[in-house]
DNA sequence: CTGAGTTTGTCGCCTAGATGACAATTAGCC
DNA sequence: GGCTAATTGTCATCTAGGCGACAAACTCAG
């Protein structure tokens, strides 16, 4: 497969019943392409909808599209923690990551944080508030330093309007992103919370870009490659920090998972999966 | 407003930081046009999406788009408690519910059912598989007597792509899905079962047609028509049934809410959202 | 290198809510 | 009307995990 016809593959293929996800990440910020892909992680096949949902539109796009779409775009960098927009806000603004990631979240009265989701490169978001002109309902923070392609809206639907297949895509990304949801509505009532850390941890090493890690991935080894802190997990899982610190020691003491500096490993994912499948009790 | 306006209205409105959700109904399985609204209920700004997710999209075409939609589409009768599809299925097809109520839902491998959404009429559904011709990964039966529209997905898709306004609408209703499950996973993590309950009685209150609660209304009471056994109330909230039944039981003790034959009437919404708001610890 | 600020690791206690096991109702059906 | 199956109401019991309160370990700016 040459590289000019990966800039086009969409980043996940359906193998008998599992699937295999190439992870792309897009290397120059100028370019703006789907890099190669080097590993290949098999998740549960109910999380399909999941690499869906975080499917880079950038790079589905052909350069046609892409090139109009980035005509109307202004670039925007973030540092680590800058908000990129708040709760409340009225930039109708539509975004695609270029770099970094990105974190979505809400906070209740009480000052509590909920993650909806961790944005990594390629993917569109603030779709949401796309309808009318109503003020933004959740908060995006820069997670990394990052940089993130602005359309305004308007410019948006228009590019859409022109372009009925990227529209496609954009309401199969939405579809996907509806169906991930669906799953960890599931998870959160069903599952325990070493089920649902494992799971989110499956999850965001299928997703999270493999490149950088710096580290040798062993074997079998897989790299979660996201900055979380304890207190994130928690907020993406709906736990308390304590349980999150605790089970994952847990994990750590038996061998299901490895710090790496400030990210994950998951030592033997088919194992981790089989753990994750028994414990759901 | 005559009634001919009123056939492409949309069903929500803003209205100084409340949404006013007029209730819309398909009157004849032939017709298939938005009836008129009789009641208005507000419900939190946060809901906003909640409304929008469950937006009438048949009535929000356009005469022609509507007629030229109907051509692909084949109507089928459901009888109380009969799939639509199940998980596993590769029914490609994606549906408008025209009459009735279908509830989607999974199964956990234990067995335990987590309901993930109701389908009121004018409502599209099964759109997430769209994408791929991967099998079904939800199920869905109908909750009550219905009738759905059913359409090939390759026709939708060519559907979507000669109506861009319609794709955008599409589009619309997807965005606020996902913001609406963004608010479900919240509840689910912060708030307590009576809380949950609460806000569930008041977003179905909202978004379920009023039309045909035969009781008479009092005042300010509002009527949740859907029918819910406490087990459906507690898949859907992820709690137990015996706690669903105890806590309906104390809301109703406290005069909040009213069995009326088989709903529940929400004795005073405002009142009610208050009790949410204090309850919520 | 240093000190403030953040993040992690550890305890013990305590409550919301799950679970199982019933009895009492109610609905649907012949 | 009468019978069965489904649904609701009630308890007593048990536990996962929340919460407060620390100490230890890191991070990073100056």
């Amino acid at each position: 497969m040459t590289d000019l016809s990966m800039r086009v593959m969409m980043s996940s293929v359906t193998v008998g019943g599992r699937i295999a996800v190439a992870s792309a990440m897009i290397q120059s910020a100028t370019e703006l392409i789907a890099g190669s892909a080097t590993h290949l992680i098999s998740v549960d096949d109910g999380d399909a909808a999941w690499s869906d949902a975080h499917a880079n539109f950038l790079s589905s796009l052909l350069d046609a599209e892409r090139q109009d779409l980035l005509t109307f775009a202004r670039r925007r960098t973030l540092k680590p923690r800058e908000y990129l927009f708040q709760a409340g806000d009225h930039s109708g603004d539509v975004y695609i990551l270029a770099i970094g990631c990105v974190r979505q979240f809400q906070i209740s009265p009480t000052g509590k944080e909920t993650i909806l989701w961790f944005n990594f490169p390629g993917e569109v978001f603030g779709l949401a508030e796309l309808s009318s002109g109503i003020e933004r309902q959740i908060n995006a923070v820069a997670n990394d330093a990052s940089e993130v392609l602005c359309v305004r809206r308007t410019d948006f639907i228009q590019f859409l309007g022109k372009h009925p297949e990227a529209a496609m895509k954009a309401i199969g990304i939405l579809s996907a992103r509806v169906r991930a949801f669906g799953y960890v509505l599931a998870g959160l009532t069903l599952d325990n919370v070493e089920t649902r850390i494992a799971r989110l941890l499956m999850r965001f090493a299928a997703v999270s870009s493999q490149a950088r890690c710096s580290v040798k991935v062993e074997q079998e080894e897989v790299c979660v490659n996201v900055r979380l802190r304890h207190q994130d997990i928690a907020n993406l899982i709906g736990a308390s920090r304590q349980t999150v610190t605790s089970t994952l020691l847990s994990l750590r003491r038996r061998d299901a998972i490895r710090m790496e500096g400030h990210h994950i490993h998951i030592m033997n994912p088919s194992h981790f999966q089989h753990l994750i499948e028994q414990s759901a009790s």
